[in-house]
DNA sequence: CTTGATGCAAAGGATTTGCACAAAT
DNA sequence: ATTTGTGCAAATCCTTTGCATCAAG
């Protein structure tokens, strides 16, 4: 993980970024979950060692341009999960109703589905697509079992 | 369009609301509007007529509970659309992120494709899914063509 | 009449910002 | 030394809620 955390800094070094010890902490944050964090996660994840919420905000924005997180928008909430070598750059995020939890879905045939339909509407509609979230919502495996019980 | 209205008003009434002069217009400027409205675009509509911002929200919500409205969450913001009679059951969103205007794209194939998508996830990952967003983003025809000159 | 809906003002929650101070280069 | 980042408090934006009043059934 050391390596990836180099990674990331040279691409904020640059771009004349400072690398912080609050940087530095929430970059690893990202690295070693992958879950999706809403803000306020991370925050909590961080304040003990004295980061502040706007920090967090702050740094999340950094990352996001710079395309080393990913944001998700689901109902009233925003997501953030790393999008820099997760090697998923297209997939499909699950929200399970029941518990909450949001998980990714992402295997080749997939991906090459979801290729195809861009690809279709792009020449269909006439746009230029040039991103792509979708995410499915329902129950899973878990607590399709729990409700079985 | 007036006998699309009773036919809401009757799933209303069904249901114990009353049809107040306000849900009735509300209800009118999604049936008479074919774009993504935010809460805020339908309280500029209905505000002169005297209705306040919570009557909106509060009227939103029933009409989303009773899947006469659809909620789609893009970036920071919620935009609703009808869903009732609109017979697209299944669509993708596309945003442009030049102009910032919301369009579906609607078509058969597409549909088919969705649906094949969402019944491998379901064999895949055992999950069951209920629903499902999908976003593009992009250059809308108008904006790609205004680049070019 | 009785219940449910409304407007208003105020509260909430998430996110952003101004500013004086602190840390990185 | 200079520039950029930080915490704090306050501001903003969007959404929800309490409550007295009003309208629908």
């Amino acid at each position: 993980m050391n390596s990836k955390v180099s990674m990331i800094e040279d691409i904020l070094r640059g771009k004349n970024f400072k690398l912080t010890s609050s940087r530095k902490e929430i970059i690893r944050i990202f690295l070693g979950s992958d879950k999706h964090l809403k803000p306020e996660d991370v925050y909590e994840l961080v304040k003990a060692k004295g980061i502040s919420l706007p920090t967090v905000y702050r740094t999340i924005d950094i990352l996001k341009r710079n395309q080393i997180i990913e944001e998700i928008s689901i109902g009233k909430h925003r997501y953030y999960e790393l999008k820099i070598f997760s090697g998923k750059k297209l997939h499909i995020h699950f929200k399970c109703d029941v518990c909450g939890e949001i998980f990714d879905i992402d295997d080749q045939k997939l991906v090459m589905d979801l290729i195809d339909i861009t690809s279709n509407v792009e020449s269909e509609y006439k746009v230029e697509v040039e991103d792509l979230l979708m995410v499915l919502h329902g129950v899973c495996e878990k607590c399709k079992n729990k409700t079985i019980i």
